[in-house]
RNA sequence: GUCUUCGUAGCUCAGUUGGAUAGAGCGACCGCCUCCUAAGCGGUAGGCCGGCGGUUCGAAUCCGCCCGAGGACACCA
């Protein structure tokens, strides 16, 4: 658990609220409740380390230039169990604040110590949370919405147990409703056409036209033969389906896999029909007096919750809509799971669905606002400079497996995090497997990679990294060093920056900020053949970048090579 | 039409609850390896922050209207 950032901030919060108050009893500025200020990092760094807003935002409330409360807070303060050693007054009255050495030794000493866990912290208070991600519909291949959604909801749920909260992944499997009847229906059509030819069987208008239909029922022709041709339709899709579902779930783990997604647990839709909790999350909306009859459907008031319209949750024709067993899905997973936050990721056609599903969870007794619904906007694929649909080999869609055949994974795992997912972005197919610095992955995995190259250079001079001194760490003076530790120290606020906001994307822009800092220090200071104990200290700050650049690049599961 | 995500440098995007001269990467141009990986670093050029109003000491940021782009509005999931 790392302190040191945290703690220099709230300190000189502190230090800034106790010199105000001195500066009250003293008769030096009116009595008058202290407004609530802020700390914060100044946009442009040169202006110092920290900034306080405290002058400006008192001005109203105690009648005086924002200036001269400057200079006054400045008289009173003590700074003396700070990280801080000088405070300077700038334009309309900002205070800004310098770190002393102190900082920049306290923050390398506390990297090195905290190792793999530094960056971590408590600060989700081991809340249970659940990501659900990706969650494709089983009847076919996954594409690439679920790509960015499943790089993105993986990448989330590290974030959010690097920030202190009880993650798990799930993927929900609709292996149960109208498109596994859909499917079936598929199926039974492609298999009665190998035996009877393909003109003779019509095949479903708004069935599955896809190739994996068909090679699937050609598997399934291959062990059972034709016994299925003069059963009845049901009984010759169910047996289809119960073949083709369980293979398709297996091709999507290994997919994910090979994403390098691996879930805590895959929850079957049918569960809740066959357990009966889809029946009892029904009941107790009609209990509650929220749901009617009407066309020989029993519809949900969603109306009641302020929706446009109110919402079918069993058809006329008896069976249950996705809504429906969606509100017993939830329903599982805060009530019978006791999940205390839910996040689900869906795509941005989705959008309609958020609003009455947390209405939903209202209707139902639960508390809608503890849904939080990510929705991903849409990822055009670009190839030389033009939008690519469909893919060369196969003719269709370019799918998840297609993806990862022609990109690798650190990439598409970076690149899907690289932008936030409310923005709409194209992947550029040429720019993902470019070997140089237009590729911001080899930009950050290349400052990993330098930093083992040099700690190899220098074992074999028989130097090896070893904890050093406090006065030794304090020889680390250049501007660039100090620009390096600065962005080590914030390492664990930004996590949790990333967590609260649910945006990774912010981690991989502290990244490459890391990756610049440490190249430019690189550049700027030799760590082999200077003095033994300036050497020695440099070398614990590459171990200290080192250690950060592991520790992310890890959390979104991209490789940090030791050579390139 | 209603809802929704957006509009910032040539391109892709940052800009943290309103703050200091609006930033970065790429692309363009000019430099830097007898020295730990040049997959790097430095410099130059490039802006009416979509437009118009409003709130404020202060607006890219908040509010209203307009313009433009994507997405959603099923007894589908």
């Amino acid at each position: 658990m790392s302190k040191i950032e945290l703690q220099a901030t709230e300190n000189l919060k502190s230090a800034i609220t106790a010199a105000m108050r001195s500066g009250m009893e003293k008769g030096l500025l009116p009595k008058a409740e202290i407004p609530d200020f802020i700390v914060e990092v100044p946009a442009d760094l040169s202006h110092g380390d920290r900034a306080a807003n405290a002058a400006m935002i008192s001005a109203k409330a105690f009648h005086m230039a924002p200036r001269k409360i400057a200079e006054t807070i400045k008289q009173e303060l003590d700074l003396g169990g700070t990280y801080f050693d000088r405070c300077e007054i700038a334009g309309p009255g900002f205070m800004n604040f310098f770190f002393g050495p102190r900082f920049y030794v306290d923050v390398v000493k506390e990297v090195l110590a905290a190792g793999p866990l530094y960056g971590r912290s408590n600060w989700g208070k081991k809340e249970k949370v659940m990501v659900e991600y990706v969650s494709a519909n089983p009847t076919g291949p996954m594409h690439m919405g679920n790509a960015r959604g499943g790089a993105l909801g993986d990448c989330l749920a590290s974030v959010l147990d690097a920030a202190g909260f009880d993650v798990t992944r799930e993927f929900y499997v609709n292996d149960a409703g109208n498109q596994i009847l859909k499917f079936g229906h598929s199926l039974g059509a492609r298999y009665l056409q190998i035996y009877k030819g393909e003109d003779a069987v019509e095949f479903p208008e708004d069935g599955y036209h896809g190739d994996d239909i068909k090679d699937r029922a050609a598997e399934f022709a291959k062990v059972n033969g034709d016994k299925y041709v003069d059963v009845s339709a049901e009984e010759r899709e169910k047996a289809l389906v119960d073949y083709a579902l369980p293979r398709n779930i297996t091709k999507m783990k290994a997919d994910l896999e090979k994403y390098r997604i691996v879930y805590d647990s895959w929850f079957l839709e049918s569960t809740l029909h066959n357990d009966g909790e889809l029946d009892e999350a029904i009941q107790i909306l009609k209990d509650r007096g929220m749901t009617y009859e009407k066309d020989g459907a029993l519809w949900y008031r969603a109306t009641a919750n302020g929706a446009e319209k109110d919402e079918v949750l069993v058809r006329g024709n008896g069976t249950p809509t996705y809504f429906a067993a969606d509100i017993a899905y939830h329903r599982n997973k805060f009530l019978k799971r006791g999940f205390q936050r839910v996040i689900d990721v869906w795509g941005a056609d989705h959008h309609g669905h958020v609003a009455r599903m947390k209405g939903a969870m209202d209707a139902i007794g639960l508390d809608g606002s503890k849904l939080d619904v990510i929705l991903i906007q849409l990822v055009r694929l670009v190839r030389g400079g033009e939008v690519v649909r469909m893919s060369k080999r196969t003719g269709k869609a370019i799918g998840l497996a297609d993806l990862l055949d022609e990109v690798p994974v650190d990439a598409a795992r970076f690149y899907f995090n690289l932008r936030e997912a409310t923005s709409q972005m194209d992947f550029d197919l040429d720019l993902a497997v470019k070997q140089d610095s237009q590729n911001p992955v080899y930009y950050v995995q290349y400052a990993h990679a330098r930093i083992c190259s040099l700690l190899k250079n220098l074992a074999a001079d028989g130097i090896q990294p070893r904890k050093c001194t406090d006065e030794e760490l304090a020889l680390l003076t250049a501007p660039e060093e100090k620009d390096l530790i600065r962005h080590l120290s914030i390492c664990t606020s930004e996590i949790i920056a990333s967590a609260r906001d649910y945006d990774p994307a912010r981690m991989m822009r502290y990244l490459i900020t890391l990756a610049t800092l440490f190249h430019k220090f690189y550049t700027a200071c030799r760590v082999k053949g200077e003095g033994k104990s300036l050497t020695a200290a440099r070398l614990d700050l590459c171990m200290a970048a080192k250690t950060v650049l592991n520790n992310i690049l890890s959390m979104f599961k991209i490789t940090a090579p030791e050579s390139m």
